[in-house]
RNA sequence: GGGCCUGUAGCUCAAUUGGUUAGAGCAGAGCGCUCAUAACGCUUUGGUUGGGGGUUCGAGUCCCUCCGGGCCUACCA
């Protein structure tokens, strides 16, 4: 049995995330766990909020709230939807949760021991009106180059040239519009990963069957300019991990906080303890998932992330695990998403363009958007949502093809032979045709999911599912029970058993109605079929069934036309 | 500016890494079926693979160039 890792790059807290953003970490990542489990692997699955920054600050003096109030309401809001979209975490944790509070002041104080840390004096803006020192980002000016009155300090959307906050003309706090800034001197930590470049280099040159998107980005920091750049990992900031060397004092870094992109990361392992305390396991429990020397050699380490995230995932945090010099477990494998965009533009939070989870959940069941998104996932290119392509989609795969069949099989068997697997007959060779097709369909669907090639398993599953349609019609049980019913019963007990196998293969994507057609089915039996012959004889004659409800209704046209105009606009 | 990705049927995507006649789904057309959510099945129309040039026995795939789309460029996360 292989024992899986798998982490899902962790959500913003400042806000409810979009499909987007679903779609590019968490659901796919939902997806491979659903199936390793399903396959009878040991699965642990990790994600958590994450909560530290600036822009949790801001978001949280916008409501009024302290921010670890803030922080915590909108973890559970978080949670909340993750369950909607039944995303199946072992563990769904917080960055600003003792366990990474301890992990990351641990990974400093080692960083710090082996010579991984530089202490650097440097200028930065400080607003005295918004008593904080401001990113690049949250100064505005005048641009120098083209004139533009609102260029960020860290680059003109204008005319796209890089800046200095210093180059502003006349530059004011983006959070309170105060002129009223200065350049103050302040130290902060770097984790010199520049020490460590040949170390990255070699290891992501190993990882040959990574994406191209995962390697490619990752390259491109490793030899762009200079070559890999120290990093700033302290901040000026209230919330967040305060810095420490282990669990000492750090001199001269008093009223300091990590930087959330080095606490962020962290968390991934401190999600794992986070679980062991939630269960009532040990601390050997969750390490011998993290620690190679006390269990985990043996962990294949899986990482989904949008392609953003890919610097920090494949450079600045193994550089983190490589300079502690401990033996944390480094990920195996990265699959990385591009974006997916909204109907011709992209996906707005500010804007409210587009729909977000919670929105999403309040139109449609959840799996009416999983298997959407994720038979569109965007793993060659950005793609795109619209509401046309959504519902073809729906009405066609989920509701004709496999939520017709269930019904027409069941339908037909009630009124010929009522709610029970009907006896007598036997399998000639368009059955085993079937048994055939399906065999070598099911091990294309099995090596898709294991390469995690999402959208090609979603179309072979489709075609598993119409190989259903095309035996029915062939077999046409309709007309064989005029002439010799127990051959009808046969199809039929066939046709019933596919359900159930439908049902287990498909609950990675649609776990909901899986789950709905089990039950529908009155069995608990979902073993993953190795032998589809077998998996076809679970439901014996005599063995009772219901008629499911609709598993996927129809979007009509108005419906569609609604929310179209609906989720154009700003978010109400 | 630099780098990376991308452009294949009306739409969304494939094409075993240079190898027969470029394939699926949706949409369109025709036929069949009548169990079923007006569902299902079969057949079928549709391509100068963005344009041009080159390498090769052979190019969607490699090289050059032009055009279009996207992303990243290190203090948002």
């Amino acid at each position: 049995m292989a024992r899986i890792l798998i982490t899902s790059a962790i959500p913003y807290i400042n806000g409810i995330k979009h499909l987007g953003n679903l779609v590019g970490s968490q659901l796919p990542a939902d997806l491979y766990a659903r199936y390793c489990r399903a396959r009878g692997d040991e699965v642990m699955f990790l994600c958590a909020t994450d909560e530290h920054g600036t822009p949790a600050e801001l978001a949280a003096a916008k409501a009024g709230k302290p921010v670890a109030d803030y922080c915590a309401e909108m973890h559970e809001v978080q949670a909340e939807l993750a369950r909607g979209f039944r995303l199946s975490f072992d563990h769904f944790g917080r960055s600003s949760s003792p366990q990474n509070h301890a992990l990351t002041q641990y990974f400093a104080g080692r960083l710090a021991d082996n010579g991984y840390i530089q202490e650097v004096t440097e200028k930065q803006v400080f607003s005295k009106a918004d008593d904080r020192f401001l990113p690049d980002r949250y100064i505005e000016g005048t641009c120098p180059n083209c004139g533009y009155d609102k260029a960020r300090g860290d680059q003109c959307e204008n005319c796209t040239k890089q800046l200095d906050p210093t180059d502003l003309i006349d530059p004011r706090s983006a959070i309170s519009g105060s002129t009223d800034l200065e350049v103050r001197e302040t130290k902060h930590l770097y984790l010199r990963q520049s020490l460590l470049k040949d170390d990255l280099a070699a290891w992501i040159d190993s990882k040959t069957d990574w994406p191209v998107l995962t390697t490619s980005i990752a390259k491109k920091w490793l030899n762009d300019g200079d070559g890999l750049q120290d990093r700033g990992i302290t901040r000026d900031l209230h919330w967040g991990i305060p810095v420490k060397k282990g669990t000492q004092d750090w001199p001269g870094m008093q009223g300091k906080v990590f930087y959330v992109w080095f606490d962020a990361p962290i968390e991934y392992i401190a999600a794992a303890a986070e679980w062991a305390e939630a269960n009532g396991k040990t601390e050997a429990d969750w390490r011998r998932w993290w620690r190679t020397d006390e269990g985990a050699a043996d962990v294949r380490y899986v990482q989904f992330m949008g392609k953003d995230n890919v610097p920090f995932h494949t450079l600045s945090f193994p550089a983190t695990i490589m300079g502690s010099r401990d033996a944390w477990k480094l990920v195996d494998y990265i699959k990385s998403f591009n974006y997916l965009n909204y109907d011709g533009g992209q996906f707005s939070t500010s804007q409210g363009r587009g729909v977000f989870m919670d929105q999403a959940l309040a139109i449609l069941p959840s799996d009416y958007w999983r298997w959407w998104l994720l038979s569109h996932a965007p793993e060659s290119s950005d793609s795109e949502f619209t509401w046309e392509n959504f519902q073809a989609s729906v009405n066609k795969d989920l509701a004709d093809v496999l939520g017709n069949f269930v019904s027409r099989v069941t339908k037909f068997c009630r009124s010929k032979f009522g709610e029970e697997v009907p006896a007598g007959g036997s399998l000639g060779t368009r059955e085993q045709a079937l048994i055939d097709e399906l065999t070598t369909r099911v091990a294309a669907y099995q090596d898709h999911m294991a390469a995690i090639e999402v959208r090609k398993a979603a179309a072979e599953l489709r075609a598993i599912w119409v190989a259903g349609n095309e035996y029915l019609q062939s077999a046409a049980p309709w007309s064989v029970y005029k002439t010799d019913p127990e051959q009808a019963a046969a199809i039929i007990r066939l046709s019933l058993n596919l359900i159930r196998l439908y049902a287990v293969l498909s609950a990675p994507f649609i776990p909901d109605a899986s789950a709905t057609m089990l039950t529908a089915m009155a069995t608990t039996d979902d073993a993953w079929p190795d032998d589809i012959a077998q998996a076809l004889t679970v439901l014996e004659p005599g063995h009772g069934f219901s008629v499911p409800e609709i598993l996927f209704r129809k979007i009509a046209d108005e419906e569609r036309e609604d929310w179209q105009a609906r989720f154009a606009g700003v978010r109400s």
